[in-house]
DNA sequence: ATATTTATTGCAACATTGTTGCGTTTATAA
DNA sequence: TTATAAACGCAACAATGTTGCAATAAATAT
């Protein structure tokens, strides 16, 4: 793992460093209330603070399904300050509940005269690997 | 338009009449902010328990967009107590901000092995019709 | 049409989620 | 090692959403 805090030109700092482990921790995307538990030291409006410039760092994305509550994510792809450029679609499952992010082969094209499309965001509700059986 | 409140079996109140005038008097998704300021009565918990009822009883939808405020509309489709049937595409304009239920011809079709999806959802970002000149 | 039943409304109070100013502490760069 | 800039954490606040309950209005049965 190459250093994410200083390729983004933020500084490292523990609490940092220990949110980035808990991310790097888990395969799929998790809540706020997850990143919580795992936390030694827990900060409510530190880690706000940590998901928000990650978020504008390009280091995390944010998926919301539905409305309910939002999920983190590492950005595998290469995202950076300006955008995110993802290609996978976002898969939550109805029976865990947990929300992966998954690599499809042909990611689809929309197309919309009249429209200028410059982002796709494709959420895919159901039964995940594990709980379809 | 047909009796929407009698059809889904929920009682027709004054209330409740008012916020769906609203919700079709709108071409594109609303927040409830939008909702608050065409009421002539606004009461902040009744509108909740409008909303909450409309969207389970398959009246409306919701629309989340990048972890935003959400978004309101009407269901076009056939759209049930028991799920929402749509084929529509979420569509947000970054320059407008606003978010528009665009019908397409070939709703795409995606394949996960092992997965099962049961719906998806696809939003779009970028410039609408109007702004995209 | 009216009485009875059932559901909705709106208030108060609370719960959750997210933000901001500011003094203190820590990380980075000179 | 020191100076500078950034992050932290507290308090206080703001926004968003929920619940119990009494009053009221709508639907149903008479």
């Amino acid at each position: 793992m190459t250093n994410l805090l200083k390729d983004r030109k933020i500084s490292e700092t523990p609490f940092r460093k220990e949110v980035l482990a808990i991310f790097t921790k888990y395969n799929n995307a998790i809540p706020l209330s997850v990143i919580e538990k795992e936390l030694k030291e827990y900060n409510r409006i530190t880690l706000y603070r940590t998901i928000k410039i990650f978020l504008e760092k390009g280091i995390i994305h944010e998926i919301t399904i539905n409305g309910a509550v939002s999920n983190y994510a590492i950005c595998k792809e290469e995202c950076d300050t300006v955008a995110h450029h993802h290609q996978h679609i976002h898969f939550k499952c109805n029976r865990c509940g947990i929300i992966f992010c998954v690599e499809v082969d042909k990611f689809p094209t929309i197309i919309l005269p009249k429209y200028k499309i410059e982002q796709l965001e494709i959420q895919a509700i159901g039964l995940c690997e594990n709980c379809n059986v």
